[in-house]
DNA sequence: AGGCAGGTTCTTA
DNA sequence: TAAGAACCTGCC
């Protein structure tokens, strides 16, 4: 099916955004893995876009990942650049960039893998782990097999040896608590909504393996709460070498993780 | 070849 | 409570 989009919506730096890890150019377009979804989605006109799925999926699934009902362009226009221009220019070169609405366990796990690794270590690992599980959910125009995320039953159902075959290092014993305490029920994620701010941080660092870091990535990226702001090594550089007085995080409230990945994606390629 | 990569846990004062 | 070290693995 063919849709417009008459906002900020750019596939190339929503993919290298770091944000999501199983969205990737192919061919004219790109493949997007999303825990047992698979859409293939390429630009055909200035605000068209050509995507795999029918209406009723586009309707009921992929609308919404893409997050197109918010205004992405009206949230830019709030910045003022002679109050902020390291933003501002953060920002024009960011523009197209989208908080995508991703799984809360897909998220989890995928954060909690990423730490200590560089973005192309932590997608090997993640298509390792899917391959491991083997569960079919896709075909690249290229011919190649996507595998689905793994269910927390899945994972819980490998062994040590398979984990450690997937590359996740020490990082293995928390992918294995992780799937064992979800599997079983005691950690229950989508009930986790309900909480506040407060308590949602609180549970999330409760799980082993979980810092501050990771909390903040699954706020914002699986919980989809738009002012988490993550803390890495590259916005901290930001933060202290530009905003020596502060970043005016209460302007920006409740949209300030939009405004992180703004900065994050303009100091990886300028810092 | 040794250091480091989108952190977190564990150990020590 | 707060620094500092240790940690898997792959890639310069």
């Amino acid at each position: 099916m063919k849709i417009t989009i008459n906002d900020d919506f750019d596939l190339l730096k929503i993919a290298d955004s770091g944000q999501c890890f199983r969205f990737n150019a192919c061919g004219e377009g790109f493949t997007v893995m999303a825990l047992d979804k698979y859409l293939f989605i390429k630009k055909v006109g200035e605000k068209e876009y050509e995507l795999s799925c029918s209406e009723e999926e586009y309707e009921g699934f992929w609308k919404e990942y893409f997050d197109l009902g918010l205004s992405y362009s009206e949230l830019r226009g709030r910045i003022d650049p002679a109050e902020d221009p390291y933003l501002y220019a953060a920002a024009e070169y960011g523009k197209g960039i989208r908080i995508l609405k991703q799984d809360l366990w897909e998220m989890l796990i995928s954060f909690i893998i990423s730490q200590r690794k560089n973005i192309p270590a932590i997608k090997a690992s993640i298509e390792k782990l899917c391959a491991k599980v083997g569960r079919k959910a896709g075909e690249t125009p290229e011919g190649e097999i996507l595998y689905a995320f793994p269910t927390a039953k899945e994972i819980a159902s490998l062994s040590m040896e398979d984990l450690a075959a997937c590359s996740l290092g020490y990082r293995d014993k928390y992918v294995m608590k992780a799937a064992r305490e979800v599997a079983s029920g005691y950690v229950d994620l989508e009930s986790w909504k309900d909480l506040d701010d407060a308590g949602l941080m609180e549970r999330l660092l409760e799980l082993f393996g979980v810092g501050v870091k990771v909390a903040n990535c699954e706020i914002l990226f699986g919980y989809h709460r738009l002012d988490a702001f993550p803390k890495d090594v590259w916005i901290n550089r930001v933060l202290d070498r530009q905003y020596p007085g502060g970043f005016m995080f209460d302007k920006y409230t409740p949209y300030n993780g939009i405004m992180q990945q703004y900065l994050f994606f303009y100091s990886r390629t300028t810092m």
